[in-house]
RNA sequence: CGGGGCGUAGCGCAGUCUGGUAGCGCAUCUGGUUUGGGACCAGAGGGUCGCAAGUUCGAAUCUUGCCGCCCCGACCA
């Protein structure tokens, strides 16, 4: 992409109601411009990054023996009536009313909706188990929106919900979720660490995946060892037992602040091992068995013919809040420092002295020969002083900048910089795209 | 919803107390000088002062109502 066609507005200057650095910086940045209290449009370059969170939690999802679908935003009130929830809900439902003065709704969540899909299309255990997602908009008219997209009112949300025969099929599928939520975060760069949280009325399990930032809005407490636990694998059987994996993490204590006590916190972990911190919680998985499936008739014939209610579970993911989430993980005081998965480039192209034509030729090869390996390249060729461009670059976050310039030029040499790290160096003009390329493929391997 | 704050050019702000017809920095545009890590000089454009009503000879400024946004509390991906 050619900065000079890209529509990227950034601001020199901190808007003033943006508090925390993830809100000012998607700002800065031009990635999102805010339409409204907790609404917010994604501009070209906060898509990109988006679109990349949204890909990876959907390869997982897929890989977990999930099935994508796409449930509409705007729901009808009669299916939350089945539910009882249409009264439950409180305000934080936006309702509206159609035409002809029927009572509809913008979609907070999908249980309803997912069940009433299900029930018209399964009637026997041997179509289970099933697990099915989409990633679509969601509304909550939130008491108080803030922080930017890490809790907006209108937000992108990955909702899955499984289906099973009974209470221990139900766990399998929970447990399938707990792992693909553990590769999932931890393939976006993020130490996530599923925390016990509120099982709600009807009991049940339920994680919240919490990823430690100072910004957080929960207040948490757990085992530092937890951090480093191993991530399972890319080649994970999901078809096998993942309990032991799920024992694994589940055996130290985590705890969000509803759950917590301080007793058992000081009984379980050694002192030097505590870790009282904030964080965000970016996913949460819920088995809430037949609470939607009773009331709404999803049932299903065992073998002995008999119908039962189908056993359930949601599982949510908050794709724009990872946004958030992931620049307060990377960042420093110039800007973004994107881990490669998510980067919305890989490698910001500097033209030094953009007009002067051995110059241009030089990007240009390298512009090319990048696009052609697949490397995502923002290739700035606007005449703006170099300063500036190092700091748009720096801004956005691109893990490499290429720097080319008729100095480096005259010895055929172009200097790359390392956002991560801030480390510059040169290397040969002729081999500078292969090497990139190959660091930017090596960064982006599954494991 | 309760408490606090704010609304003046794209962004950051001053001016409001004490009414006199709108200003600064950055950004933008033009010309020139520059060009290897957030340039300099000269000039220019851009504002229903959130909206409405009222007071007044005169309102960004005073009064009332409304709208919007931010922050602190109970909900949640």
């Amino acid at each position: 992409m050619r900065l000079s066609q890209f529509f990227l507005p950034v601001l020199k200057e901190t808007p003033s109601d943006a508090e925390i650095v993830s809100h000012q910086l998607m700002l800065r940045a031009g990635m999102i411009r805010q339409e409204g209290a907790g609404i917010y449009a994604w501009l070209p370059l906060g898509l990109r990054v988006l679109r990349k969170i949204e890909g990876i939690v959907r390869e997982e999802q897929n890989r977990a023996g999930a099935v994508e679908m796409l449930m509409p935003t705007i729901q009808q009130a009669e299916l939350w009536r089945e539910s009882g929830r249409y009264d439950a809900y409180g305000k934080e439902m936006l309702r509206i009313e159609d035409r002809k003065g029927r009572d509809m709704l913008f979609g907070p969540t999908n249980e309803e909706m997912i069940t009433e899909i299900f029930r018209a299309g399964v009637r026997s255990y041997k179509d289970l188990p099933k697990m099915l997602y989409h990633i679509q908009w969601k509304f909550r008219d939130e008491i108080r929106p803030r922080f930017g997209v890490m809790r907006g009112r209108e937000f992108l949300m990955k909702d899955t919900y499984s289906f099973d025969v009974d209470r221990d099929a139900g766990r399998l599928s929970y447990n399938k979720m707990f792992v693909a939520y553990l590769r999932t975060f931890a393939r976006l760069g993020l130490k996530s660490i599923p925390m016990r949280a509120d099982s709600g009325p009807i009991g049940g399990d339920s994680h919240e995946f919490i990823v430690l930032a100072e910004t957080g809005e929960s207040e948490v407490f757990c085992d530092k060892r937890l951090i480093d636990l191993p991530i399972p694998p890319v080649d994970v059987d999901y078809t096998g037992d993942l309990q032991p994996i799920v024992d694994q993490f589940t055996s130290y204590y985590a705890a969000t602040e509803e759950e917590h006590t301080a007793d058992e916190f000081e009984a379980k972990v050694d002192e030097h091992n505590r870790i009282s911190a904030r964080g965000i919680e970016v996913g949460h998985i819920f088995f809430f068995g037949s609470k939607y499936s009773e009331p709404m008739k999803a049932l299903a014939a065992g073998a002995d013919g008999k119908e039962n209610p189908v056993e359930m579970g949601s599982y949510g993911v908050g794709v724009s809040r990872l946004v958030g989430a992931l620049i307060e993980a990377y960042h420093d005081d110039d800007g973004c420092k994107w881990p490669m998965v998510v980067a919305p480039f890989h490698v910001g192209l500097v033209n030094l002295k953009a007009g002067d034509s051995d110059t241009d030729a030089a990007c240009a090869d390298i512009y090319k020969a990048l696009e052609a390996e697949g490397v995502e390249v923002l290739y700035d060729e606007t005449p703006a002083r170099p300063g500036e461009k190092f700091a748009r670059m720096d801004l956005i976050g691109a893990p490499f900048q290429i720097v080319i310039g008729p100095r480096g030029l005259a010895d055929g040499k172009a200097e790359v910089k390392t956002r991560a790290d801030g480390a510059r160096q040169d290397m040969a003009l002729s081999e500078v795209a292969g090497a990139i390329a190959a660091r930017v493929k090596e960064a982006l391997r599954v494991t």
